[in-house]
DNA sequence: CGTCTTATTGACGGTGCTCAACGGGTGTGG
DNA sequence: CCACACCCGTTGAGCACCGTCAATAAGACG
């Protein structure tokens, strides 16, 4: 998951499973903090998250990180280049998975039909990724954690009666290195609008929002 | 192109060209200023670039601007999410561009190989977009241009005698929106640069790099 | 040669980072 | 079950970097 403007095709909340006319291969289960792979291991397969949260990084020498994506069901993560990952890769809840052969996706192998989702996910891929440079490159902190709330809010929110519900499985540091802040600015922009009554925090993890507009607007810019 | 970590895996120089099985549609040629094609637009060709430089951008609605890549010689550019376009495409340069048809990405049509190497082409961008989230995200100024300096030199510098002279076909302001600053900040930067000798600016679109191992050091964060 | 655009430089201010202290939740061991 | 420690998140103060606004200089183009 990218932080991208939210678009006017809408997800009907849940998810399309890849199909694949082959045997499955066994689904992957992995515990919270549990590795699937590392940067540089070569890739055997590639995965589209079946439930829980994954965290894709990418790390500086000096230790500087940059979080490249988050992954949601529905999601493929995996996808090879020169053969290699080129992220980490870490469970940041019980997370299941559906594996796919790498040979499925770069040679077709028997299975056109997943050849052909798999190819259309990279596609995907490419376009959230170059919503996710503009807002890295263009917008402000608000903007960043409202777009932010708003693509999870329509991903993985829960209607709450008037409101709508958000669990947040990961830290504020994964947070901050996936927007290019720190957790201080993202712990007082989180205060921001919390203050501005726009969302409510019920704990660390949960986060209420009560103005879902109002929020719109922010990530939007209209505060200028 | 985007700006990336430089890798160890030297490109020689020169590019490959996709070769393709089938009879070649007709190269094609874009004058400075004229436009490939615009986000929204159905893609029905992918290109790769034989010469010149294209500039691919995004636009927010209030104007703010995103440069999301140059494609320079050997780039494929105008993969398609969901058969669209996603953003503009215009050239910098007088341009000659190579066509392929989108099914022969999307079904593989007649022409494997081909297939594969757009594939692998669409994958190589996924990674190579990856290291870019981590300029915009967590790199200063300094370190942003210092980079870009650096992979514009592996790709299209030429040498000259014991310096390396790179020519910027793009305007400052193209500079800025791609490394998420403002064009003030890049000709500061330059100016910066210039006094510490490690680069001269020969005009406004020709830049001597004067010590290559201090830019490296940079664009890598060494002054920290 | 004149006009218009683009680049540079300067002054200033604000957003977000740094450094630091504190608080609260969670887990562990007694 | 409680005590303690540790980690994570929050808050504060100060500052640096970079953005904003403005003036000037340098090119580009007709």
């Amino acid at each position: 998951m990218y932080v991208t403007i939210p678009s006017d095709q809408k997800v009907n909340g849940s998810f399309v499973p890849l199909a694949s006319a082959q045997p499955k291969p066994v689904e992957t289960r992995l515990k919270s903090g549990s590795y699937l792979y590392f940067e540089g291991d070569d890739v055997e397969w590639l995965y589209q998250v079946t439930s829980g949260a994954m965290r894709l990084t990418r790390l500086l020498p000096d230790g500087r990180r940059q979080v490249i994506a988050f992954g949601y069901p529905g999601d493929i993560i995996g996808f090879p280049a020169n053969g290699l990952h080129h992220t980490d890769c870490e469970a940041l809840t019980d997370v299941r998975l559906q594996p796919f052969r790498r040979s499925v996706l770069e040679t077709g192998e028997g299975d056109p039909a997943l050849h052909s989702a798999l190819l259309q996910a990279a596609l995907r891929e490419i376009s959230a990724m170059q919503d996710h440079f503009m807002m890295l490159g263009r917008k402000s902190a608000t903007e960043k954690l409202a777009s932010f709330l708003c693509v999870l809010s329509e991903r993985v929110g829960e209607d709450l009666g008037a409101y709508r519900q958000i669990h947040l499985p990961m830290s504020r540091s994964d947070i901050a290195d996936f927007l290019g802040l720190t957790t201080e600015t993202v712990s007082r922009t989180f205060t921001l609008l919390r203050k501005s009554k726009i969302i409510a925090i019920e704990n660390i993890h949960t986060i209420i929002i009560q103005r879902p507009t109002a929020l719109m607007g922010l990530s939007a810019g209209d505060d200028k």
